[in-house]
DNA sequence: GTGGTCTAGACCACT
DNA sequence: GTGGTCTAGACCACG
């Protein structure tokens, strides 16, 4: 099982992979249009059962991230828009996440937006 | 086991566990001064050994988070400078890891405060 | 179990055989640089456990005094700064004892340094 | 079994009792001529069979530090000069063993002095 | 009852 | 082979 494949039982692995994937293509780890792994490979990589990783294709395949061609494989949709949606997504979940914890802590709305300004001064340095 | 007590191989389980724990300090879960389970109760609920759970406990004594009053258990500090200094450090790593995503998904330092305030505009209403 | 290991019930072993090793760093018994015994090794001349024997090292890496290398073992450190402050604390320790020792017998400050001085012409010669 | 009575194999125990017993001596705990508690007493004190403890006073005795009145029981020498004998070995033996140390730790005898010196006047502010 | 220490023995990752 | 982690279970000092 290679690196990136940790998974915990809050919720089914095929969804956790799902995930995954999504978060690889949103981040160009795989780019528009790419060629997938096999299944079979992609199952073997990440340790499951092939019948669960060709779940969690399916479901990438029903929100229209990847398409299959018969007999040739899987890619990754070619379809910007389709790619802009998942983009909009994981940040909106991945900006949820973080405000949620910032808020956790105390912060009002101001502090968020003064806290990550300072983060991106810093870190342009 | 209790609900938040989700370990994976990454790292050693006394590390996460003592990040589950300064997170809980850190967002209030566990306030200021409270005294804490005992070692063993706290290791019962996460399901691991009380050994292990000590060491988690004995790592957060050592960066001042928690103190050990002798035979009557385990406090949070109420030294608050060490609190701010653990929300600061739990901030940072939020935020660094929420811009990280964002910029891999190709947004410049400017979209990222608009997508931010943005979001802070939507939940606010 | 080898000789220079005796433990007695007023403090922890693992506290009492760091201070042995760090006395032995100190006193160059152990060179800078120098490889240690693996830990095994080590418990068995100590005649202790394992785990205990580990404890008491952790505790000399987190002072800075000895280092580890992945699967190869731990060595004293090299870090010359490190060792100054060891040497330092230890000098600190042993005269302080020394001193109060004088005192209570009643020496003030010029006869403790009298009778130093006198030790030290009667054993140069 | 009481502070201060933690044996070594490395000698005798009669002998060691007899060291703690001249130190406290020397050091005033028990002062000149004062009356020493019963073998008996004593022996339950340092945890020992009271042949033992009676074996580490004769040798006290025969060292002139204690003195035997038959039927009261034994005190400690009122003979300044056996008195100011055992001061001086005893400091001897500390300061050797402190100067020793300091040697091994590659201190010349300048700076020796100078150490003691400077921890003399620290500790006199 | 609390936390702390120590032992025994297992399994792991790394090289 | 190395160190690191984890479990299991024992005993201790403290209040």
């Amino acid at each position: 099982m290679a690196a990136g494949w940790e998974f915990d039982s809050s919720k089914p692995i095929y969804q956790q992979i799902a995930q995954v994937i999504a978060r690889r293509i949103s981040s160009g780890t795989y780019a528009l249009g790419e060629r997938l792994p096999s299944v079979r490979d992609f199952a073997m990589e990440a340790g499951v059962n092939p019948n669960t990783m060709a779940r969690a294709l399916s479901d990438l395949e029903q929100r229209g991230l990847i398409v299959t061609e018969r007999a040739t494989g899987k890619y990754v949709t070619d379809d910007e828009v389709q790619l802009k949606k998942l983009k909009d997504e994981m940040m909106e979940e991945k900006i949820a996440d973080c405000i949620e914890a910032l808020r956790k802590m105390g912060l009002g709305p101001d502090e968020i937006v003064r806290a990550i300004q300072n983060y991106l001064e810093r870190s342009a340095s």
